[in-house]
DNA sequence: TGAAAACCCTGGAGCGACTCCAGAGTCAAG
DNA sequence: CTTGACTCTGGAGTCGCTCCAGGGTTTTCA
């Protein structure tokens, strides 16, 4: 299987999939006489479950160590457990604060009265001045982690 | 004012108002006899309305636009509209596909029977690998962006 | 008075997770 | 036999900072 194969049927980038490769994530495949790389189904698995973690939005240290207990199936691997919560509760954080960040947003849109062709007096633009103005927003708050 | 007192007035890093600087966001403040910047008050206030920009998550590019919105109080700029509305757009669909992460992670934390000492057959690796191989999964769709 | 600490300057590197590019080689179709 | 699609490598660019080295200046304290 070839570069392109693969990144066809994972839906990855090929040169993302280099990319893992360069990052030890993915095994260096065998190569073919020209020195195209030839990939087996094992690549495909593994590429995929990258794939699925990375949509979790898992960082590709922790999936590095997702692979590693995978590839030591015997022994104990008590991280994995600690990651999957400490990804949720990352997730869940960012919930919270994007959730204030849209009720910021709409009320800002809905305080452009009228943004005509004249300008002259767009809401949005008072309000976001307004709002620097104001020391300590809710706003300012969330941006601090 | 010296940069500290900005960046303290305003909470914001002094490297990242030097950054700001170079990026063209805010102006180059007068120099003392010294060298240092010696910043005025319209500088906090066009770093206040920065940083309020940042915490609803505009890009730098953006947030260049509204400032020339700004400066130039006469002219239309219909730009602020729509950048408001864009930005809303994508909190919108971030938030979305926050939410299915958070429900897949969760589904995955469940799915972790019992990860004992002997780890011998941790359901969170199980279920990942599982997933990995179901091609079209939620997950994987929403990576795509 | 002198030394140490705290501040300031510039220019450049590093982060994460890609993405894109240049320059060169390989291969299949028309 | 040429065109185009594919592959390779190594390196640079992206975003929004953050940190550092190596220097100068100012403040503070003994």
């Amino acid at each position: 299987m070839r570069i392109k194969e693969l990144a066809e049927a994972t839906g990855v980038d090929v040169d993302t999939i280099r990319y893992y490769e360069k990052q030890g994530l993915l095994p260096e495949p065998a190569r073919q006489d020209n020195g195209y790389r030839d990939y087996a189904s094992t690549h495909l698995e593994r590429l995929a479950f990258i794939r699925h973690c990375r949509a979790l939005e898992m960082p590709l240290a922790d999936i590095r160590r997702l692979l590693g207990a995978l590839d030591a199936p015997g022994e104990p691997h008590p991280d994995v457990d600690r990651l999957v919560q400490e990804q949720i509760d990352k997730v869940r954080a960012r919930l919270k604060s994007m959730r204030a960040l849209e009720k910021q947003l709409l009320l800002l849109k809905a305080s452009c009265g009228r943004c005509d062709d004249e300008g002259s007096d767009c809401g949005i633009l008072k309000e976001l001045v307004a709002a620097a103005h104001g020391e300590a927003c809710a706003c300012h708050a969330h941006l601090a982690h």
